[in-house]
Parts: structure tokens; sequence; C-alpha cells
DNA sequence: GTAACTGCAAAATATTTGCATCCTT
DNA sequence: AAGGATGCAAATATTTTGCAGTTAC
């Protein structure tokens, strides 16, 4: 693990540090999205809150990790699969949040469909987020 | 326009206040969806910031009103066309964020696709939100 | 050694809650 | 008159900024 996040991190240009290998591992370990507050939770060793914010904007710049759109307040983060590069996303799967368990999941395999749209509009990306329940909640 | 505030006011079962019939006409003389800044910015007559939280609340409760989805920070409404009822959002219209000049707006006639899940997955609601260029900032 | 990263303090911003008063019905 | 809505004060939560000390390369 210590590896893989190391680098992840050496092949988007960023120096190695603790609080980067340790979120960026919460993230590979993790099914779904985190928001904020789940990483100041879930990382046992704990860093300043600060540190979080500015970690997760460098990994925003950097293209390893996207938001995911929500109705409600709330910003959740996840890994960019492949080919996301500084400043260009290239997200097209869809998003799935769980209205019972709450999880937010990306659902790589849904491809995100093309729409067209009226004259004169330019689509440069489309967000698809999908609620319902989920594969482990309908059980 | 008095009338038609009061009147949508009254079809919710909210009583009809100052604040409420200000804030209702914002929204329908406003072509794009509003942030809560916007309304404390563009009422003239001045309200109460948490006035302004209660009654955005109010009118999502009540079905008036929707959120969009945007992955940054920000919530922003928009008012709900004819079928929703308290509890029961029924859009079925897509989103439209212009990277230009900022504004978001609902495109009514864009209907949302139907798209298929993977096995155990239940939808009940889909929102695509598409950014790019709107039809104005392209000509 | 140098540039970049972190933690702390504090500022700025956003949101929620309680309560007394006022307004709508 | 009664219940609900508003405004004010204040508590809480969230995000940003500056700076000094520390760490990665």
């Amino acid at each position: 693990m210590e590896e893989l996040t190391t680098d992840l991190l050496r092949r988007h240009g960023l120096s190695v540090t603790g609080s980067r290998i340790k979120i960026l591992a919460l993230f590979l370990q993790s099914e779904s999205a985190l928001a904020h507050h789940d990483i100041e939770v879930k990382t046992k060793e704990k860093f300043d809150r600060v540190t979080v914010y500015r970690t997760l904007q460098t990994f925003m710049d950097k293209g390893i990790i996207h938001t995911i759109p929500t109705s409600d307040n709330s910003v959740k983060y996840a890994l960019c699969k492949d080919n996301c590069e500084e400043g260009h996303h290239h997200d097209d799967h869809i998003h799935f949040i769980c209205s019972r368990c709450g999880i937010t999941s990306c659902l790589d395999k849904v491809q995100v469909p093309h729409i067209k749209l009226p004259r004169g509009y330019q689509s440069r990306q489309t967000e698809v987020v999908i609620s319902g329940i989920c594969k482990e909640c309908s059980l």
C-alpha cells in the first residue's frame, strides 16, 4: 500500500509526505466517496483540519481525486480512475448515492450517456448522479 | 406578479408574508437558479439572513423549489415546474451550468435519460448536470 | 540548502438554534 | 385569539489565510 501511494504521488509530481500518504491510502481502501469529515475521522493519525483541506485541494488540482456533486450541501471526493490529467478530468462514469446507507460511490462500469442539448449549448462535461437503493441495501 | 406569488403560496398551504412574496417573485423573474447569496443581494428590501434560510427550507419542503447539485460547494435553488408535491420531487429535466457566465439553469425541454444500472441497484432519482457554454455565451 | 509542506492561531464565512415579538388567518 | 413567521443575538460549523517551524528532495 505504501508503495502504491508513494508511486501515485510521485507520478503526479507531488512530494511524498505523511499526510498525503495516509489520506491517499484512505481513498484507495475505500469503496465509497469520502467527505472532508470522513477523512478527519478515519485517519488514525490525526492531521490538522487545515492540512486536510489543503491536501484535498492539491489532489484535486493534480487530478488524483474528483468531487461528486450532491443536492445537499455536502462535498464528496473520490479517486479519479485513470485518465485524469492536471486540469482535465475525464470522469465518464456515473455516481450513485444510496438513500438508505448514505454511501456515495462511483459506478465505473456505467457510462455517462450522450445528451443532445438545444441549439447553441456546448457541452463540456456531463455529471450524472443517481440516488436510490444500493446493491448492499437491497439484499 | 403579486397575484401569482400569493396564489402559489396559498396553493402550497403557506401563509402569505412579505419575505415569501419577495423571494418567490425573485425566482419567478429569474431565468437562472439562485444561490442563497444571490437572494440576499437581489431582494431590494433586505431580510434577515436567517429568514432567507428558513424561507428556502420551507419552499423546499413544500416542493416549490429544488436544489441543483454542483461539484463545488455551492447550493443553487430553482423553481419546480409543475408536478412537485410535498416530499416528492419529479424534476425530470437536466441542469446546465455555464462555465463562462456562471449561470445555472434548468433545461426544461431536455429529458433525463433512463440509465441502466448494474444488478441490485434501484434508481429513485437521476440528476444530470451538464457544464459547458450556454446559448448566450456562445454567440 | 531550498522549496515545499505542516500545524497553530485567527480571521472570514456559512449555517443553526432559542426566544421574544409581530403578523397572518 | 392562536399559531406561525420574523428578527435579533448568539452558538456552531465550515473554510480560508498568514506565518513560523519542519520536512522532503
